[in-house]
RNA sequence: GGGCUAGUAGCUCAGCUGGUUAGAGCACACCGUUGAUAACGGUGGGGUCGCAAGUUCAAAUCUUGCCUGGCCCA
């Protein structure tokens, strides 16, 4: 005979169950589910499913392939990622190809150093070896980026990717070379670049590191020998350079118009002065002091004072006249002439400085080309033929003779006035570390005006939105200044400007047959083609070989980058121009600009409709990521510590459109974070724990709802209104956001706490019972598909532990399925603002129960009884069930002093009394009811109930 | 040095066009529960809103300067 005690009904009690492990055990259940999405190849099947979808493309900005990836690359990716299931799951067709940047330097030099190791000459490798080096560095980290992404749980086209290296994207940036040739856009030019004598190239911005260095300061008199003014007679003008290696390419002075300049007579030395008792020499007022001190000048006369104006046309002569440099050197004005150091002057050497060159071409002055590609003087200069400017010493590279030389040859022409050294910041190659030198060289451009590309870029600016808004305003700042495109590089990996230029006029040859015959070749054979191919087989019959030189320099990998939508989406079925680029805030000035004028010039629009920054990854104090600090926080060793999920977390539950902070607090936040999600889940899973088909009520008409399903579905289409608005309006992180809190505060605080009464006590086919069990599968159903993108192992994890048969598209992957569709019609206002007091009021109750559990009146709610005091009762509240006591008693009478009210809370006062009765055993309420059951005197009546309907299913089931 | 940008509780973030005692979650402390239990519920402490001036009846919110970061340039 059974014995109906406590322990008997506890059976009888229902309780979550689910084999959903409360732990994620993330690093190693991640695997096997990527495993398991690889086999089942989902990506494939994702594009099946979303075939005559409407297309949405997020295009991808390729990442270098020269290395691991860091915790940069893997926000990258990972918000990427996030974006794209998140459209998918929102019924677009969201393919995703991944792609790589290839070409450049960084490879280029690695190889290069591979062969400095082996004591190889990189000049005596045939360019073809050297390529193919290039491309199989290149595929081995292309190789491990991939694996490294896809640990991320990112999904896209892994196995056909885009890569600029193929064959078919080399083609490709070679026709959009040839557009900017036919269209006139390119032209060739001189501009004044960083050079690196040791790479023998020119080097990008982007390549080049400011690092301290020691430089030979001179000043150097030019003697006047032409001028309108009768005071500057047998005067010399004194210029200071940090760059005497300069001197022999000088052509001119500059002055300014609002510096005050004055001509002093020297009357006294110092020992070792390099100055002449009655010398004549004219420096900016301000300076005075200063050139007077490194000349060791001890006195001097003050005479005539002058501004730039004033010495406008006078000519100088070189200090070495005489020995090859006849020429007459003027004074011009310049702008950017300043006192603040130095003599008020600035030596003009139109061939190695950016405002050199600029003053020069403005007055038609001589633009030398005197120094040899690897840094030595050109043996047609006189004086210093062959003399080198750096000079490696001991691995680092000094200045050499190239530099002293000349020094030392104003000195002996009588024309140093002084000379030191300083220590200042200083350009340097990154790779080599080696000093830089300004050297103009004959380039490639892509004018910004020819044919309106700076008007049609800014008009594309206007035409896109950008997230965040003030992106816009860096880049139109940048395209509204910026310079021509400067797109040659003198390297050897990458693609090459294939064009002809012809020998007589040194004109580019423009023939659109012939190009097209250079594209046609290039998509068979790559642009190794280039430099295998005899030249006549580009040319054909029209032009003959011997007429024409083939350019042999690349193009900028920026040009390459700002091509891939000429040669990733259309050729790839998929929509141009790209819906999104989103990649880093440094790119306004990387891949946004370069695909903004490569396709304005091209096509006359920008390739994106909408682009999104995110910021940078900082340690937990903001500080930079570095080395040298030690601070770097590498994604690997998140995954292998914490998982996939973790890091996915992290980055949406983070503001990425401004820098963020990773760390092991912000780590550990995430994970709590994580826990809570996991154990919604886990809670959902273990309420629904035998829920089927046949138990669900039809949610389509709330009517007949309990008022808690119905306010919950609210809450539910409530989320559903915002997470849809955060998704049009690219706000992802507020998406996951506002998912998070409602599993937080609505269901778990709220809902689930509530309803465990119902749910573990219950009779299993009360309707009611059945309303909850089906909103929380509808809930559950939201849940798994909206932190699908964000948690896409966890929520895949937590779909393989439904209910099965439930669910409309119940497909084994809930990556396969779309978002729930909530129905508008579950929104109730009028519900939710009765339901608003219904709050207050508990609040209330809440909170008198708190002071009377610090008073030891009672433990548990279940002991209490409150009387709530309304001014005007709620209809159809259950204020037992919402405060979760045994029960509750409203009067609608002026409440007792001493009742229990809040500040805020008008009308609402509550007396806790303990709770009458005895304790069901069953649902632990104290009842004055219980003991009316003859057969189960220990139970409420509900309970009694309950009870004998699971006996009569076990009798059943015997 | 220049352009852009940020600085709100220990952590992650809200605070729109200036308007009542600056909010939320986590963490922390305490209480409850022991039928979500390496979980859950509740309560509480914690912020001179980077600093300093200014505009205003009123400023986290506007202006200026400074400090400290970040990105891009030089």
């Amino acid at each position: 005979m059974t014995e109906y005690n406590a322990e008997f009904f506890k059976n009888t009690v229902f309780l979550p169950k689910t084999d959903f492990p409360m732990r994620g055990d993330l690093p190693q259940r991640e695997p096997e589910i990527l495993k398991r999405w690889q086999d089942a190849d989902l990506y494939k099947q994702l594009r099946q499913r979303s075939k005559g979808k409407k297309q949405w493309t997020l295009h991808d900005g390729p990442p270098y392939a020269n290395g691991n990836i860091h915790i940069g690359h893997a926000v990258n990716k990972i918000l990427k990622d996030v974006i794209n299931r998140t459209m998918q799951m929102s019924g677009y067709d969201a393919d995703y190809v991944p792609g790589w940047d290839c070409h450049g330097l960084p490879i280029e030099w690695k190889i290069e150093e591979k062969y400095r190791a082996e004591k190889k000459d990189k000049d005596s490798v045939p360019i073809l070896e050297f390529r193919r080096e290039c491309r199989d560095f290149a595929a081995h980290w292309v190789g491990v980026q991939a694996d490294e992404f896809q640990r991320l749980g990112v999904v896209g086209n892994w196995k056909d990717p885009y890569l600029t290296m193929t064959i078919g994207a080399e083609a490709q940036i070679a026709r959009e070379i040839h557009k900017f040739l036919l269209n006139g856009g390119l032209y060739k030019g001189v501009k004044p670049v960083m050079w690196s004598v040791v790479e023998k190239t020119a080097l990008a911005e982007a390549e080049v590191e400011y690092h301290e260095h020691k430089s030979i300061t001179i000043w150097v008199k030019f003697p006047i020998i032409k001028t309108s003014n009768k005071n500057l007679d047998g005067a010399s003008i004194v210029i200071w350079t940090t760059t005497p290696w300069t001197m022999p390419s000088n052509r001119a002075i500059a002055a300014s118009e609002s510096i005050t300049y004055r001509l002093l007579v020297v009357t006294a030395v110092d020992e070792g002065s390099k100055a002449k008792l009655g010398e004549k020499i004219i420096v900016a007022e301000k300076l005075i002091e200063d050139v007077v001190k490194n000349a060791k000048i001890s006195a001097y006369d003050l005479t005539a004072s002058f501004t730039g104006k004033d010495l406008a046309g006078t000519i100088c002569r070189h200090p070495l006249r005489g020995q090859g440099y006849e020429f007459d050197v003027p004074v011009l004005l310049g702008d950017f002439v300043t006192d603040d150091a130095g003599t008020g002057f600035v030596h003009i050497a139109p061939g190695h400085g950016a405002d050199d060159f600029a003053l020069g071409k403005q007055h038609g002055i001589e633009v030398t080309d005197n120094i040899t590609d690897d840094g030595k003087f050109r043996t047609s200069v006189p004086l210093f033929g062959g003399l080198p400017i750096f000079e490696e010493k001991g691995g680092k590279y000094e200045f050499g003779a190239g530099n002293f030389a000349p020094l030392k040859a104003i000195d002996e022409a009588g024309c140093l006035l002084a000379k030191g050294s300083i220590r200042h910041e200083y350009p340097h190659s990154w790779r080599s570390k080696a000093p830089l030198i300004f050297r103009t060289t004959p380039q490639w451009f892509i004018s910004m005006d020819t044919n309106d590309l700076r008007k049609k870029s800014l008009q594309a600016i206007a035409d896109t939105d950008w997230y965040p808004a003030m992106g816009e305003n860096r880049i139109r700042a940048m395209i509204e200044q910026r310079p021509d495109w400067c797109i040659s590089r003198q390297r050897a990996w990458g693609v090459p400007i294939a064009i002809f230029l012809e020998k007589a006029t040194g004109n580019p040859l423009k023939d659109a047959e012939v190009y097209k015959r250079v594209g046609d070749i290039f998509e068979a054979e790559g642009s190794d083609a280039w430099y295998k191919r005899n030249p006549q087989d580009f040319l054909g019959t029209k032009y003959k070989a011997e007429d024409y030189d083939q350019v042999k320099d690349i193009v900028d990998v920026w040009f390459e980058s700002g091509s891939t939508h000429q040669f990733v989406l259309e050729p790839r079925g998929l929509p141009w121009p790209a819906d999104l680029y989103l990649e880093g805030s440094d790119q306004h000035r990387g891949w946004f600009h370069s695909s903004l004028l490569e396709s304005c010039g091209t096509k006359g629009v920008a390739p994106y409709k909408a682009v999104l920054t995110h910021g940078f990854v900082l340690d937990e104090k903001g500080m930079k990521m570095s080395k040298s600090l030690g601070n770097v926080v590498a994604p690997q060793e998140m995954i292998a510590k914490y998982g996939a999920d973790i890091l996915r977390l992290w980055t949406m539950m983070s503001n990425y459109s401004e820098d963020i902070r990773v760390g092991e607090a912000v780590i550990k936040t995430t994970a709590d974070v994580y826990r809570r999600i996991r154990n919604t889940f886990r809670y959902l899973l273990g309420a629904l724990d035998g829920f089927t088909a046949d138990e669900s009520v039809d949610l389509s008409d709330t009517k007949n709802l309990p008022e808690l399903e119905r306010y919950m579905l609210h809450e539910l289409a409530m989320l559903d209104a915002q997470v849809k608005q955060h998704i049009e309006e690219y706000e992802f992180g507020r998406m996951m956001n506002a998912v998070y809190m409602f599993c937080n505060g609505p269901l778990s605080a709220f809902y689930f706490d509530i309803r465990k009464d119902r749910l573990y006590c219950d009779r299993p086919d009360m309707p009611e019972r059945r309303a909850y069990r089906t909103v929380m599968a509808a809930i559950f159903e939201a849940l798994c598909g909206w932190l699908a993108p964000v948690l896409c192992f966890t929520a895949d994890e937590a779909w393989s532990f439904r209910p099965r048969g439930v669910f409309k598209d119940d497909c084994d992957n809930v990556h396969l399925r779309t978002f729930m569709e909530v129905p508008t019609k579950w929104r109730d206002d009028a519900l939710a603002q009765k339901w608003k007091r219904a709050f207050e009021v508990r609040d209330v109750l809440l909170g008198a129960l708190e002071i009377a559990r610090k008073d030891k009146q009672i433990g548990s709610a279940l002991e209490a009884h409150p009387v709530l005091y309304l001014d005007k009762n709620v209809e159809g509240m259950d204020w037992a069930e919402l405060a979760i006591t045994s029960q509750v008693t409203v009067k609608t009478d002026a409440a007792p002093a001493g009742a229990f009210t809040l500040p805020n809370i008008v009308g609402v006062a509550v007396v806790v009394n303990k709770a009458e009765g005895n304790k069901c055993e069953r649902c632990w309420k104290i009842l004055p009811e219980v003991g009316s059951d003859k057969d189960f005197p220990t139970l409420s009546k509900r309970d009694a109930d309950a009870v004998r309907y699971y006996l009569k299913q076990q009798q059943k089931a015997a």
